[in-house]
DNA sequence: GCCAACGTTGGC
DNA sequence: GCCAACGTTGGC
């Protein structure tokens, strides 16, 4: 069964432009250091999985466009490496704590969709992205919400 | 740059 | 296993 996800990025950082200038337009999707994004990382996004690419601490905040998983979770091993902005000492080679994903460029939407729009839609009103309190920077959505953002960037 | 809300840490 | 302190996230 297909899944779709939403992963935030700051663009200042990562941003869609960025992935689709990748090679091959893919990129690890790397540095998650929160259990529950984490988990669904190594456990639940599987190849073909739809990923809503969004925009976070931006101007304004929006989903940017499509991207695609192409491998699913293995060993961030950027935590091992003490030089690295997403180092963390408790994750053993033998234990690794963190898991990332390979991702694939799909598309850029010809319109950003805001996060106010996103407010506003009343078919988007229970999107983990607008329940209050919730910062996870992986999140899972319906088919239904995925196809109707899309809908409206296109 | 502010700050509320949340996750994590560590002392007890 | 509680909870205060701290760090981070992310909209504004």
């Amino acid at each position: 069964m297909m899944n779709y996800w939403l992963f935030k990025s700051e663009p200042s950082t990562f941003s869609i432009d960025h992935l689709s200038k990748c090679f091959n337009q893919i990129t690890y999707w790397d540095g998650v250091r929160n259990f529950q994004a984490r988990n669904y990382l190594r456990d639940q996004c599987k190849k073909g999985d739809m990923v809503l690419f969004y925009h976070s601490n931006a101007d304004p905040p929006a989903a940017v466009g499509v991207s695609m998983v192409v491998k699913e979770g293995y060993v961030d091993s950027t935590a091992f490496d003490p030089q690295d902005k997403h180092f963390d000492t408790k994750s053993k080679k033998e234990k690794p704590t963190w898991y990332m994903i390979d991702i694939k460029f799909v598309m850029k939407f010809r319109r950003e969709v805001s996060l106010d729009e996103i407010k506003k839609n009343a078919k988007l009103q229970k999107m983990v992205l607008v329940r209050p309190g919730t910062r996870l920077s992986i999140q899972p959505l319906t088919r239904e919400e995925f196809e109707e953002i899309v809908r409206m960037g296109k």
